[in-house]
DNA sequence: ATCGTCATGTAACGTGTTACATGATTGT
DNA sequence: ACAATCATGTAACACGTTACATGACGAT
């Protein structure tokens, strides 16, 4: 597995971008259309998927080739190159960020469905087994936050506390769900 | 309560200043140490907010004040103006959007922690209430989709699915929670 | 014949980020 | 004396949004 490096960092979208050229081949309008219909909140317009395919390309990460240029519609098909494949898999791997742990639990939900097609078994359980960690961390920060701030909370501060406590909670159930359903432990 | 008209929108952000300007006079650095420590996704740069409060202030929705000109450590204090407040109301009064309803959970609780100090008890059941049934409405749709492609999902999309209806859940526990609070129902 | 969908693309724009600059005050 | 914090601000930049343009194909 060698380390991609290139002059600049991937933004998200270009990430997820390049993960869902790697469950199948996708064009423009393609992705476009998965993002609008899917489980994301990532509203994908042209005017930012096309761009993102032609950076992309220049990169080295994808591969676009004319599909039947004459008789039906054209289209423009990419998958990825190994590459990207390498990219992808480095950003997969990554440790999660403070963000991804609780505000941004649709690109960590993401990550978890390109694992599907891109990391073995036994990495998955891996990765499950750190997003259970790093969820423990922030636990544990933030219950120390609150616990010296609690004191002075009004009933609304109290309730909005609550929510977070919960919001993770429920992330350990689901992680603990899917580290039984893969075996892991 | 007189509606307020713009020639355009405020942005997400402007209003969570705006907010925040209503729990407390605030100045610049305040809003930005507030953002940072607290229970929010917004990195809130000098760069953003300081703008952020010029804009407001030209358009009469905050008034802002020079503390302590001389003696010590000059700051600008900004407070709600009239017109400020009704455009808060205005926000938070506002349906949610399905935005706000799953992915952008933490502008819904930010508004419900701005709802303290700016709504009446009633209106605070009222919003509880509405969100409860935007929940509903999100779920049904939501599970609608998921009963007819369910039948080809992999192992890790139903995993996913399985994340989105434990969330839904979770939301709808926590807003009867606070229903039950608030002595509402 | 026309409307909706498939399909790709561009141009202008605005917002927030990154990085920097500045300076006073407080703590050690 | 020096570092950290308080405090405000600006400039360059980049990303994504909105809106538009274009055109072929299929259905009615």
């Amino acid at each position: 597995m060698t380390k991609i490096h290139l002059e600049r960092e991937l933004t998200t979208l270009e990430f997820v971008v390049l993960g869902f050229i790697s469950v199948e081949p996708q064009s423009g309008y393609s992705i476009i259309s998965t993002l609008e219909t899917g489980v994301h909140r990532w509203s994908a317009s042209p005017g930012a998927i096309y761009p993102i395919l032609k950076r992309l390309e220049q990169l080295g990460l994808i591969e676009g080739e004319l599909e039947i240029p004459n008789e039906a519609r054209a289209r423009k098909m990419y998958q990825l190159s190994q590459q990207g494949a390498a990219m992808l898999d480095e950003w997969l791997l990554a440790p999660l960020t403070n963000r991804e742990l609780l505000e941004e639990r649709d690109i960590t939900l993401l990550k978890f469905l390109f694992a599907e097609n891109r990391l073995s078994k036994t990495q998955v359980i891996a990765w499950l087994k750190a997003y259970q960690e790093g969820t423990a961390h922030y636990k544990a920060a933030r219950e120390a936050f609150f616990d010296v701030t609690i004191a002075q909370a009004t009933p609304h501060q109290r309730l909005i506390w609550e929510a977070t406590l919960m919001d993770i909670q429920m992330q350990e159930r689901w992680i603990e769900k899917a580290l039984a359903q893969f075996g892991g432990d």
